[in-house]
DNA sequence: ACTCGTTTCATACACTTGTTTGACATCGCC
DNA sequence: GGCGATGTCAAACAAGTGTATGAAACGAGT
């Protein structure tokens, strides 16, 4: 009866340490959360099957997280931070940058990013690729933590390359054209299904499409710039 | 014993039509299924909410189609030919078109469609978004009919605009550009989740999204084709 | 040693899923 | 009228889902 109140009880581990060799129960949940909810996304996972990764019962999940979907939202907190690390390298091209070459920079870092299969390790990204699709409550947090630093930061390379404030219509409408391009290179299952050889893997082709993303985009700016409405 | 084998049955239907006042039973849970599969996507609609919305009894998807991917496809191929006509008006600018007024007239079109919510009757282009978010064996269909022929018209027009021919790679690379900033346009449970107020609804937001696409990608076109390679 | 709070366990619950079964109804046809 | 093919029906099946239960095991504190 004190079980489903472990979710919602602040204090849950005063005492009680590493009373096993391996790692704790929790921790096994969470690490299996991990693997099966970035490799399948949230719908397509069961209680039942994170448990046998885990090698638990099948009431650990309800003990310690309350329900499945409390276990995915603990995977997901535990790893936004590492969101920050690769925004960084991502949107600092640096210091002395022009607007042109910190679009270049942004584009020629995501669209590999974008393509080239994830790791095993990279479970986190993977796991926001399958929010994307279908959302959940924790949509919020990615947006917040991965999405909102890139649109910033476009946003600003797009004031200063129409000239303009970041709040001009244009503005808006030149990050979308950007950030279109790039995502349409991302994996998908309907792309894939018809066309096999996309998106292109070889690093000529992935390089030719940054260029061509670039050239295409800066002149596109330049147009809009140019109309000054 | 019967029962299953018509779904593989060729000869099905040679005579006994008209028995009930009503429509026929198979064909109710055609119509059911265009409604509910449009509206929630293959997997999110159960073979007993069909039956239900068609007052038929559960046994009859089996009896008619074999299973539920077998009224699926039947759904599905029932309304490939509605494609033809809206890809006409789509594809078709006029007699002396230039390619560039060929490419504003494609996504002046386009972007609206994908813009606009669509009408209860517009079944055939909403289970098409459903089976490009999630794609089932219907997904080739899909392609054939809607997308394959949009490419082609675009590959036509780059080429043009290049003034190259259609496999030269900078075609295809221009097609996805303009294709994939229309698309971004398209709602989507994510982006919607976010920012609500997307995509914009109004005429005027539209037009000037319209607008903003045909320049940026003019602009853009014309610097790739600079570039000779 | 004996609690007591914490954790694990096998099991069950209540529900949904797609599909099948065998009895029953209905019709055209000889 | 009776035959046989064609449909329809309530009910059941088998497999899956998330979650809850109550009894055990466990380790630390007194």
């Amino acid at each position: 009866m004190m079980k489903g109140a472990r979710a919602t009880n602040a204090k849950r581990r005063p005492r009680s340490r590493a009373r096993h060799s391996d790692a704790e129960t929790r921790d096994r949940l969470l690490e299996a959360g991990r693997l099966l909810f970035s490799e399948h996304g949230f719908a397509k996972v069961s209680v039942r099957d994170i448990c046998r990764e885990a090698t638990a019962n099948v009431a650990a999940v309800s003990y310690h997280f309350g329900d499945k979907l409390g276990l995915y939202e603990e995977v997901m907190r535990g790893g936004l931070d590492m969101l920050a690390a690769f925004n960084a390298t991502m949107l600092n091209a640096g210091p002395n940058a022009s607007a042109a070459e910190r679009l270049r920079h942004y584009i020629a870092k995501y669209l590999p990013r974008l393509v080239k299969p994830l790791g095993d390790d990279e479970w986190l990204p993977k796991l926001m690729r399958h929010e994307i699709r279908e959302p959940t409550a924790a949509a919020q947090l990615v947006f917040e933590h991965a999405i909102l630093p890139r649109m910033r930061f476009l946003a600003g390379v797009m004031a200063e390359l129409l000239d303009c404030d970041e709040d001009d219509p244009r503005v808006g409408r030149c990050v979308v054209s950007v950030q279109a391009q790039c995502l349409f290179y991302l994996p998908d299952a309907f792309k894939t299904a018809i066309v096999p050889e996309w998106p292109p893997q070889s690093d000529a082709a992935i390089a030719a499409a940054v260029e061509h993303i670039v050239e295409f985009s800066l002149a596109g700016i330049r147009a809009i710039a140019a109309k000054k409405t």
